[in-house]
DNA sequence: TGTACATCAGTGAACGCGCGTTCACTGATGTAC
DNA sequence: TGTACATCAGTGAACGCGCGTTCACTGATGTAC
């Protein structure tokens, strides 16, 4: 074989483009994957540079910096995390509590699922909080939420929250993300970590005791 | 002045003893400060050894690394917070409901009160886990929440919890623990922190919405 | 269909930084006699 | 009440590390004519 006079051929083909082509894309999956593995402390630049196969230095032609990075990360995340908590609302139909339960459940589903995502989404030291896009999508989430709360307690879109609606808004809100934090904080295996029962399955068994559907509302005429 | 004659007696009276005698607590303390005001993952040994007055080798001879230090704050952390839960437990009276009400007040407040040390806590990445002594206070405080559950569903100390009796935990657990992380993280002032109400106040408003007590214990007999 | 040239997206070496930990050491304290 | 000596609790210099970012550069691509 006349692996000599190849050898240099060889080398350029098998050399890496030097235009990578799909850098930005490679550098949004890899940084979510390295949150996955070592947690959002665990993230670096570099690390990520390296899982794309690219100098340190290249990451800065399409992000500004490394915060640059894990804000797009989180900005990216909380776009489906509202799409999923928009389609759990639809499963609910016309039904308050349903939309609500459909809610929970899709709230802590999307946290188990991309548990790197939702972590970062609320990492606001790990992120730049005034990005507009991202207040625009985080604000959306938000609304998707309320939105069945509104109709929950009979409230306009103009009015405001009653504190009632307040309260049952806030109760909603903190028993997801909660559980949410328990599960991906590995506090419902046990203090040994000897679970016997499925995440989901204690989910099911959470949603049965979600905040009641305030009084007022369903039984005032009576 | 005979500054000069002075000099060295006076450096010598003014060196800091060479013998701390009070390094350990001090040490303790310069930690809890440090993740008040960067967070936990701004924690640094160097740093706490700074605040002490003391050479960055000194730590080592109270705690066995950064980890071990970390570790005894989780610890003393988890300690205050089993018995300020124990503390609002008997508040409760004979009444299951009142009981866990009260501790889900203690449970939120406590974490307001000493955001460093609940943020430690729950974070099994920066501190030993395998602890036996933190696996005790961690256990024991978990125990009084499993008290007042078990007071609530009617289920004596040593039969397991029924489904409901677990569902009913966990969403009791989430719900306070879900609200203490979002308003250590900010989220309860609105996107742009445009807070009116008080996170003490929107405790309040929230206690009002927590999960019923589950229907069979209270109107089987009718 | 060429060609000149601007722009884009990389390289790789270097920078300064603060970190946790180790090391040989030393000053202060406590204890046995 | 002294004294020898072990032990305890510090020092401060040094180590190697990986980090984010900067820099001058270069190869590839796209565009105007």
């Amino acid at each position: 074989m006349n692996s000599v006079k190849i050898k240099r051929a060889d080398a350029k083909a098998r050399r890496p483009a030097y235009h990578h082509g799909d850098l930005r894309q490679q550098l949004l999956l890899a940084t979510e994957q390295i949150i996955l593995e070592r947690g959002v402390e665990g993230f670096t630049l570099r690390e990520a540079a390296r899982r794309a196969g690219v100098s340190p230095a290249a990451p800065a032609h399409h992000f500004k910096d490394a915060k640059g990075l894990l804000t797009e990360v989180a900005l990216l995340g909380f776009r489906d995390f509202g799409a999923a908590l928009e389609a759990a609302d639809k499963l609910g139909g016309a039904d308050p509590a349903r939309r609500l339960r459909e809610q929970a459940r899709a709230y802590v589903r999307f946290a188990l699922a991309h548990p790197a995502r939702f972590e970062l989404m609320f990492r606001h030291d790990k992120h730049d909080k005034t990005n507009e896009e991202f207040q625009r999508v985080a604000r959306h989430a938000y609304g998707v939420l309320e939105g069945a709360i509104r109709a929950a307690t009979q409230t306009s879109a103009q009015a405001p929250l009653s504190s009632q609606a307040r309260g049952f808004l806030l109760a909603n809100w903190s028993i997801v993300h909660g559980f949410a934090h328990l599960a991906l904080g590995g506090e419902l295996g046990g203090p040994d970590g000897e679970s016997t029962t499925s995440d989901e399955a204690l989910l099911s068994l959470m949603l049965a005791h979600l905040p009641a559907m305030p009084a007022r509302f369903t039984t005032m005429r009576s």
